[in-house]
This record gives structure tokens, C-alpha cells and sequence, in this order.
DNA sequence: TGCTTGACAGAAG
DNA sequence: CCTTCTGCCAAGC
């Protein structure tokens, strides 16, 4: 049972990883960054899921801000309300429509 | 092996 | 603006 990806070597999958992980890791305080963007930076565009999963299930991304990664519209993640306070409460503006204004708060590597 | 399901993205209606 | 569909890729069943 492989625990990666079919188009990565294990090496590639750790990096990929990790470099999801260290990315989010680095998104300041009341900013925002996006799936694609990460996937993007960790060299696999295109994977942007993959951020999305690696998140949801890995156990280090507990220890992470992982609430300020948002879809590319600033739409928070289904069925997880709590991401919109924690964003609230570090001063990120909502749009009327319960989206991120990315305009202001979109942040990148 | 084949079909369904996402913490996505983009386009269409 | 919202819903739906397609493309995407890996995971679950």
C-alpha cells in the first residue's frame, strides 16, 4: 500500500509534503494564501488537491495555521466554520458574499 | 479493476 | 452571485 502519490517517488512525496507544510507555515497573520499557489511553489502545479489533502490529513498541519489557506476565490473550506472566525479574529476582511478579500490579504512566498 | 469522492480551479448558464 | 460541469489526481470501496 503506497502512501504517495503515483506520479511521485517516495523522495518527491516527502518533499511535497514538507514543502506544503513549510510554506504554510510561513503565511503571516491575517493573510491568506491559496491550494494553487502552494502547489505551485512545492513544484507540482496542477496538484493543488494534493495541498488540500496533505492538510486534512496530515498530523503535523494541526500545528499549523493551516485556516488561512483558501480556495483561489477566497472561499473557505466546506464544513469547517470555525476557519472563518480564526481568520476574523486575526483581522481579515469578508466580502458580503462570505468570501476572503483576497484583493487585500492574498500573501505569497 | 472501475466508479465515486473530495479542505481545487476555471468556465458556463 | 450561485449552481453545475469538466479537468484534474489520488484515495476509498
Amino acid at each position: 500500500m503506497r502512501d504517495y502519490p503515483d506520479t511521485m517517488s517516495p523522495e518527491q512525496a516527502r518533499t511535497f509534503r514538507n514543502d506544503v507544510l513549510n510554506i504554510v507555515g510561513q503565511i503571516p497573520s491575517g493573510r491568506v494564501t491559496t491550494y494553487g499557489i502552494i502547489a505551485a511553489w512545492a513544484g507540482w502545479p496542477s496538484h493543488s488537491r494534493m495541498v488540500g489533502r496533505t492538510l486534512r490529513y496530515a498530523p503535523e498541519a494541526a500545528s499549523l495555521p493551516c485556516h488561512r489557506v483558501v480556495n483561489k476565490e477566497g472561499r473557505t473550506a466546506p464544513g469547517w466554520s470555525r476557519q472563518r472566525v480564526l481568520l476574523e479574529e486575526e483581522g481579515v476582511a469578508f466580502r458580503p458574499n462570505g468570501h476572503v478579500d483576497m484583493q487585500r490579504h492574498l500573501w505569497e512566498p
